[in-house]
DNA sequence: CGCACATATGTGTATTGACATATATGTGCG
DNA sequence: CGCACATATATGTCAATACACATATGTGCG
């Protein structure tokens, strides 16, 4: 479980509630990082009952009451063992190549539109990424870091697109 | 669950056991899905048990008894269907991005660090994917779809090799 | 007025999967 | 002789997650 470690990460900028977590997990570790709603609120709980994060309630008259989330000092903690970790890689799945690689079956334009839903998939992915605004020159850790993720999967994203592109070449070579 | 398919799209290819088709697992499609050896044996039975697959039992004498499974009609009519729906895609996670989006805790030289063992574990995983040859001026569209899904996780790794390097400069840019 | 939507928190539950473990036998190595 | 390893199948069990659902209130729109 390393959504922990992701909502610790989080609540060390600053402290939030699950319902705001969930909105910056989506929109700002969204494109390395999903999370359940329910299980948001759930790690939160785990992560109170264990003394790495606190709670605390803020009354609110106009809407339902807050739980605003700190890392404690010991989440904190537990933060930076986590980063020092070895990494352990999450096993791999990948359902586009999974069916591309059975695609045979189907006849040859089947294929192809299997290849085009993709790529416009994918652009689409990609066009998304390069909205998303980023500092030019970075002169803080954080920010350079940050812009990196971000680079990351853009860079994949176009890599894809070239990839798609050169096996639709290949396809077209065998059935002209 | 795709990896109900994905045991179809094997046994659609070859009858084969549950115990071969571990190993076809690890090595042939293990760049683009990977699986427990429990959850092939579970799914296998769960496969026959829907009619999806048919089992038959090849008495061996000097080695455990072998259960070879075949995709049945109704199998092969469910790989279809699955080739033709919507794809799912699955939820992102990547635990190296969600370390390196919270790593500006760590000093400068473990950032560096993080990136170069990284750096040094796509290379070999890219090294791997190279090793295995593939047919050159494939004709067959099966040959064409099984190594494209190959050059895919070879142009995956080059394009996170190349951000690495990237990201390494724009680092080392910031801490002289 | 009704409806959708945003704010906000949670529970219930089934599935999936990872990991450990059990069982049985043959081969090769030191 | 013991040990590891390959062949082969299977269960037990816990954690993580996805998806559905429940609850409560204010705002804006047609």
């Amino acid at each position: 479980m390393s959504l922990r470690h992701a909502i610790l990460g989080l609540l060390s900028i600053q402290p939030m509630s699950g319902y705001e977590l969930k909105k910056v997990i989506d929109e700002s570790v969204g494109h390395f990082w999903t999370a359940d709603q329910s299980q948001v609120y759930r790690t939160l709980s785990t992560l109170v009952d264990d003394g790495l994060a606190s709670r605390r309630t803020v009354v609110q008259e106009d809407r339902p009451n807050l739980h605003l989330h700190s890392a404690t000092d010991r989440g904190l903690a537990e933060l930076d063992t986590w980063l020092a970790s070895p990494l352990q890689t999450p096993p791999i799945r990948e359902p586009f190549l999974a069916r591309l690689f059975f695609a045979d079956r189907l006849p040859a334009d089947r294929i192809q539109k299997l290849v085009d839903t993709r790529r416009q998939e994918v652009a689409e992915q990609l066009a998304a990424l390069e909205a998303i605004a980023v500092p030019a020159n970075a002169t803080e850790a954080g920010q350079v870091l940050r812009s990196a993720t971000l680079a990351n999967g853009i860079a994949h994203a176009r890599a894809e697109l070239d990839w798609l592109a050169s096996t639709q070449r290949q396809l077209e070579r065998i059935t002209p």
